[in-house]
DNA sequence: AGCACGCCGACT
DNA sequence: GTCGGCGTGCTC
């Protein structure tokens, strides 16, 4: 590190500035032994002691030659590496997330590096499970501390140290580590679980036509076994591989016992495996494989984007091969020396994408998600460290790994939103710190996806990110319908029924009759949105936020759903006396009451946040429906969750420009890719499902364009022409998380600073909410939102902004109120 | 984050 | 008179 001229004797003396495992903003500086001069280097792990007894692992960020001027610098306990284990990147990256989200950078190496890595006085060391080793070769010390270890299994590192008398343990430890002998204690809890479905294959042993033909003479005897077998066939053309035990006994009649003793007969062979309906099943990726002329055209349209763009968005419907395409793009990438990280949310990311890549990349490709133990993440981030792994495979925590130069990154279902991590800082959305890492290393960012997240899709439309698409051709027979019907000509013709036109009515009246299921979504709950005095315009909102009240008409009063705040409904004008007030837009309460009136004898459910809020009415209502005890569900996006309904053929969405407005947008997105699988589902079944969206304006552009686009292929989409091209303006949310102990200073900070953003900044605030303030312990912690304008107000101005409103909380003693929390969502 | 120091209530 | 509650502030 240092440069020392042959022969003179150097004796500077070396300052070095460290970041800490701990939420702490600043970096503290140690000074430089003589003895570890030539070990320290910036990114290498050092043993520093912090505050009285604490020891931990750092990492150096910094070194100087000048002393620090107050204090007296402690010094250096060890160096641990002999290769820095952060690059220069990282900390770059480092800063970056600490200053775009808001966290301490203590925070961001504690979410960075695998425990492993990162000894602290209170870490725990346990014996590696059936570990071999051989006492000669361990020093003294490193037998003192198996020995310990062999009588009590689990020690904290402060304990070895009391053991041996000494101060510092980490080098000897990781030793010890690196031998493999011990390892870090860690509390294994599985709190994902994957759903499993039972599968079934043909031995194939009866693959061979004769041995085929001789099975089906030896079941000629067992008519309900070949009645199976025949099933099988018939299932297993369209799905090679994958016949689902539940589908083949519901196509075959059969019971499970029939088909158990194929099994038991070797017949077929069942295996359970993770299925995610969520995802594509791509075909295999035989070695050999070769893309198709689509996908190879695709491909090439990307690199042609990548000459002069950073990212391009790949929107690819499902199972169009999208993997099959990364795969290639890896190889070339990988062939030209550099790495790639390939970025899956989490659940995405089964067992058997994994031991696809894996069979295809083999030694080249590492593994890195939470599910793996620790000591696999210290051991796969070495080997990334060490150039072994030129390919990763890994969700959100794979961006902190240490690449050397990265020349791709993909990120597949970029519109996840499991991409945000949102409980501990670094609160961070790995989509946008891929694209901050790949600016870093000069890197090319793939984003794909089938129903590509708003954000992306405008960066794509505005020319900052290339575009490209990948289609498959279905046919057009069992395809869901998607229509699009007017609300302004029917209204002009006369033909609405309340806020249904006769298109959905019609519909509905058809798929009652035929027995079939109907959910309706309306992304609003209570009855009216808001109420307007028709002689002055007021419009009752909430004392706290700056939004309209709901009538609900259950309850009789005027609701704030973002802060709960209630009060009772209004019939007299409290500005001017006028008795003339109108309610205007309407909620699911109004859907269903309305609905009933034309519906008498339908049996009609309501799924919200109002009608879920009590422990198992959610559940509750979705058994109802799946056994076929409600005919229609009206909901918000909530009807979204528990989909998976057979019954379903036709799915009306009653307003679409409603939500066409941040955050409804969201929801909306996610709700109708859910609600399209239902769609999809049903055309599967010989029915014709249907979606239908209602629309004032048919021609609106995001309808049009995002619906269309992101639909095209799932759907035969009967659609007016597209006009020119305009999104709503997206928005911004920063939640802000206020604490205090004192409930009535608390409010009061709160309002003082929903007042400076509103009067500095322009923004809105949703919050502070009232009565729904959180207790810890004896705090009370107030959550609220600011909504600002994307395009109009940076987050650096938000930041900078925040900091003064921190100092001026700070600098009045009175109404001192601490942010805790602060949470930027890319939305 | 931890940990010490410090200032107020119920105990041998 | 002291033990212990946690509120505040510091740690290179």
């Amino acid at each position: 590190m240092l440069e020392l001229n042959e022969g003179k004797r150097d004796d500077r003396t070396f300052f070095a500035d460290v970041i800490l495992p701990l939420a702490i903003s600043k970096t503290y500086t140690y000074r430089v032994p003589q003895a570890l001069k030539a070990q320290v280097a910036v990114g290498k792990r050092v043993v520093v002691q912090f505050g009285k007894s604490r020891i931990y692992t750092a990492i150096v960020y910094h070194i100087s030659e000048t002393p620090p001027q107050l204090y007296e610098a402690k010094y250096i306990m060890d160096v641990l590496d002999e290769i820095p284990v952060v690059n220069a990147h990282q900390i770059s990256l480092w800063e970056w997330i600490s200053s775009y989200y808001m966290c301490h950078i203590g925070e961001v190496m504690q979410a960075a590096l695998p425990s492993a890595l990162k000894l602290a006085s209170e870490t725990r060391v346990v014996l590696m499970k059936d570990a071999v080793y051989d006492k000669g070769e361990l020093s003294d010390k490193e037998f003192l501390i198996m020995d310990a270890l062999e009588i009590q299994p689990e020690l904290k590192v402060s304990d070895i140290a009391k053991l041996l008398g000494q101060k510092s343990v980490f080098r000897l430890l990781k030793s010890l580590f690196d031998k493999g002998i011990i390892h870090i204690s860690e509390e294994i809890a599985e709190r994902f679980k994957p759903k499993q479905l039972t599968f079934l294959r043909l031995n194939s042993y009866y693959d061979e036509p004769e041995n085929k033909r001789a099975l089906f003479e030896i079941l000629e005897k067992s008519p309900k076994q070949l009645e199976v077998l025949l099933a099988y066939m018939k299932l297993s053309r369209n799905a090679p591989s994958s016949v689902a035990k539940k589908d083949l006994l519901e196509e075959s009649g059969c019971s499970s016992a029939i088909l158990k003793t194929l099994i038991t007969k070797e017949i077929f062979i069942s295996e359970s495996r993770v299925v995610s309906r969520l995802y594509e099943q791509d075909q295999a990726l035989s070695p050999e494989f070769r893309l198709s002329d689509d996908q190879q055209a695709v491909s090439e349209s990307i690199k042609t984007h990548f000459q002069d763009k950073d990212v391009t968005l790949l929107h690819g419907v499902t199972s169009s091969g999208k993997t099959q395409l990364y795969v290639k793009l890896i190889e070339e990438v990988i062939q030209s020396g550099k790495q790639v990280l390939y970025l899956l949310p989490e659940i995405a990311l089964t067992a058997q994408i994994i031991e696809r890549l894996r069979a295809y990349f083999g030694k080249k490709i590492g593994i890195y998600h939470s599910r793996i133990g620790d000591n696999e993440r210290a051991e796969v981030w070495n080997k990334v460290l060490n150039k072994e792994y030129s390919v990763v495979l890994g969700a959100r925590s794979a961006v902190f790994l240490p690449f050397s130069e990265l020349g791709l990154i993909v990120v597949d279902e970029e519109h996840e939103s499991s991409y945000k991590q949102y409980d501990p800082a670094p609160r961070y959305h790995a989509r946008d710190t891929a694209i901050y890492l790949a600016h870093l290393h000069r890197s090319k960012v793939l984003l794909g996806s089938a129903t590509p997240s708003l954000e992306s899709y405008y960066n794509a439309k505005t020319g900052k990110y290339g575009f490209a698409e990948l289609k498959q051709r279905y046919g057009d027979s069992n395809l869901p319908v998607i229509q699009v019907v007017s609300i302004a000509e029917e209204t002009s013709r006369k033909t609405m029924q309340s806020h249904f036109t006769s298109v959905l009515v019609a519909e509905i009246k058809q798929a009652l009759g035929r027995k079939e299921q109907v959910i309706l979504f309306q992304n609003r709950r209570g009855y009216t949105p808001m109420l307007i005095c028709k002689t002055c315009g007021y419009i009752p909102q909430c004392i706290h936020c700056d939004v309209s009240l709901t009538f609900h008409k259950s309850t009789g009063k005027l609701h704030c759903h973002y802060c709960g705040y209630k009060q009772d409904t209004v019939s007299v004008c409290p500005a001017c006396g006028s008795t003339h007030i109108e309610q205007k837009g309407f909620g699911t309460e109004k859907i269903e009451d309305d609905l009933q009136f034309i519906f008498p004898d339908a049996r009609i459910s309501r799924m919200d946040l109002d009608t879920t809020r009590s422990k198992n009415s959610f559940q509750r209502i979705l058994n109802d429906f799946e056994d076929q005890k409600i005919d229609i569900l009206v909901g918000t996006q909530i009807v979204a969750k528990g989909l998976d309904f057979d019954k379903v053929t036709l799915i009306g969405i009653i307003n679409a420009d409603s939500l066409l407005n941040y955050p409804d947008f969201r929801a909306f997105e996610k709700s109708f890719q859910l609600l399209s699988q239902v769609g999809g589902r049903a055309g599967r079944r010989e029915r014709q499902g249907k979606v239908i969206i209602q629309s004032h304006n048919i021609h609106h552009r995001v309808i049009d364009q995002v619906i269309h686009h992101n639909y095209e292929g799932l759907f035969r989409t009967e659609m007016t022409e597209r006009k020119s091209f305009h999104y709503p303006p997206l928005y911004r949310m920063i939640r802000i998380d206020v604490k205090n102990k004192d409930q009535f200073v608390l409010n009061e900070a709160a309002q003082r600073l929903a007042a400076e953003f509103r009067n500095v900044l322009g923004a809105r605030v949703l919050g502070p909410e009232d009565p729904l303030v959180t207790r810890v312990r004896n705090f009370f912690i107030k959550t609220m939102y600011i909504k600002i304008e994307r395009e109009g107000i940076s987050v650096s101005k938000v930041k900078n902004f925040l900091k003064s409103a921190l100092l001026t909380f700070d600098t009045d003693k009175r109404n001192k109120g601490t942010i805790v929390q602060v949470d930027v969502d890319p939305y």
